[in-house]
DNA sequence: TTTAATTGTGGAATCGTTTCCGTGATTTAT
DNA sequence: ATAAATCACGGAAACGATTCCACAATTAAA
């Protein structure tokens, strides 16, 4: 097989490679002649230009690296349609990797992005992420980097998050509202600024409502699924358990689930639950799962389209150093109803 | 910023690019204290290698395309998760495409790929695809393409799927078991092999237990939910209304689970329900919802593993023109129990 | 009619690595 | 002691596309 390059059409069409080139795109000064004949045996042969010859004359790779801490969540799946959405109208290619809530993976996958193989990241940090050396190496290389839910607030670039305190304020309000007197709030890691703003909120609602709170209401939960649900039931069996709780993310809501059906006590009549998360049948669930959802595809695109308005700009690239918020929007359903 | 490359690196150390790059690549003919000195200063300087240029060198990119029809579904989430847990090990990166059950996308998609910009294609065609000229193109042009649960199965390639007529046979005989006689059998699309094998199955099993079958069973479904909505809540308001269905994929099933409750029918009572789905919380839905979970993750491995072994050996590539199952578990679960 | 501008094309350098081909300087074998 | 092998490195070509710089031919301007 014959590799099919711009030197082999130039030699077909007795041309210099440097009219082909011109020629393919479309340059004003070729001839028209020209142009049709050479886009004509540029199709004949399904000419295909290398990428990566490309990509090192032009110093830029028409790539995006995307860098999420979870695949299996509809979350992290809806933002990257809603990136890619955008970015392949530009002709952009995404490069997807799974952290896995690990740090030194995540390091890892950021020092293979620091050649040049992307022209710009889009992540969400791992939760165990609390040093971010490893990102400001990114900002220095002169990489364009934002971030989207899980957001490194110490570099300065642009970050997309949903209104995270008042979303939480909000749940644990309606918790109250609906009976609750004692709640919990599970959280997955302290270092995540997510957690920390959720946190907040709810901490500032029970204060609202002069509610009692002990410090042991907060939950750090672990990676680990069983590890969780352990941790959960543990709570849940003393008399003095809650009677209801706000998770922070998808995952210990469903361990909570869990939880509580094993020890056979019911939501929401013991307990009453709501969660952050974007399931899409949180409403087909036993009892339907009372959610605060995150506008998942509008943040991929406002993303994409930060990124698209600036590497196509011919001035200097300039990310500005703020944080954009889209809102959640809280679907009461029956899990934290009384 | 100045750009850190080999040959800067080479004026820096007063030696040849050659010499720099063959130290960096531990090259035998190098002595152990030039190593020393041109690792260290690599180090130093953070010198990261353009994985452009070695591309356009080496004709390889360590890269693979991945594309799926559908990116909200945790069955090719986990297929994902499953190819980079091998292919990083190897070094690989992965390019990953939607095709949105959409040809042309899926067309388009391809000829991205065709230039060189990766050195594999790991896919699960579009519903919609019938005619596979443009995966034959790729074969033609040398790139390796393998084949996971929704196969091109005329193209010379390893297919990874799972046991699709087996399974859609079980599933059949378990609702027949719990009572059922008038099976509905869910479609994506007659296209894809799995609708195929999956129905095979089904009717093997209705004709196997000598109940009586009518065409109009096998319903062709839509690519929208709100029309699948329509359509299954057509077929459920007549008094003759199936009292099981078998749904070939898990967005049918949980169409069929909303239609179901608006239409005030009950599951298992009324119809009971399976579904090939790889949901991780078919336990926590109102009613459990059994399921035919696919191995996702092994595929997915599989996959890997298989393009790894060829694309890292010296010798010829050669991927084998055969299908490899991987057999699925049934979940057995309230929705399709009497 | 001469000069200047425009048009259409070719040649060669360039991007950053790798590798083929040399070539002195040692070391080993005869 | 001489030939042969080995070692450690340098120089330059190559990968494929783009683009800067020329330059002849044609057209327009003076």
């Amino acid at each position: 097989m014959t590799k099919i390059n711009i030197k082999y059409l130039a030699e077909k069409l007795n041309m210099a490679p440097s009219t082909v080139s011109r020629a393919l795109n479309d340059s004003y000064e070729i001839s028209k002649a020209t142009k049709e004949k050479v886009m004509a045996l540029a199709k004949e042969l399904n000419y295909q230009p290398n990428p990566y010859a490309r990509s090192l004359r032009a110093h830029r790779s028409k790539t995006i690296g995307v860098i999420i801490p979870e695949r299996i969540n509809n979350f992290f799946a809806q933002v990257i349609d809603g990136i890619e959405e955008i970015t392949q109208q530009y002709g952009y290619h995404l490069l997807v990797y799974n952290s896995h809530e690990d740090v030194e993976q995540e390091k890892k996958i950021i020092s293979y992005l620091l050649g040049g193989r992307v022209d710009a990241i889009v992540m969400s940090v791992s939760s165990q992420t609390s040093s971010t050396e490893h990102l400001e190496q990114v900002l220095r290389q002169g990489i364009p980097i934002i971030f989207f839910d899980r957001i490194a607030q110490n570099i300065p670039t642009t970050k997309f998050i949903t209104n995270d305190y008042q979303s939480g304020f909000d749940a644990t309000m309606h918790l109250i509202q609906s009976g609750c007197r004692k709640i919990y709030f599970l959280l997955l890691s302290k270092e995540i600024t997510i957690g920390k703003e959720r946190l907040r909120g709810y901490l500032d609602a029970i204060k609202a409502s002069n509610l009692p709170f002990l410090e042991n209401w907060v939950i750090q939960c672990y990676q680990e699924e069983k590890k969780n649900l352990e941790l959960i039931k543990s709570f849940l069996y003393p008399m003095d358990r809650p009677d209801g709780i706000l998770s922070s993310v998808e995952k210990l809501a469903i361990s909570a689930y869990h939880a509580i059906k094993q020890t056979k006590l019911r939501i929401p009549e013991d307990i009453k639950l709501i969660t952050f998360s974007n399931l899409k049948i949180a409403d087909l669930m036993n009892p339907p799962l009372s959610t605060i959802s995150q506008p998942a595809y509008e943040i991929g695109r406002e993303c994409a389209k930060l990124l698209m308005n600036n590497l196509n700009k011919s001035k200097q690239i300039s990310i500005e150093d703020k944080v954009i918020t889209i809102p959640s929007v809280i679907h009461v359903r029956s899990s934290s109803c009384s």
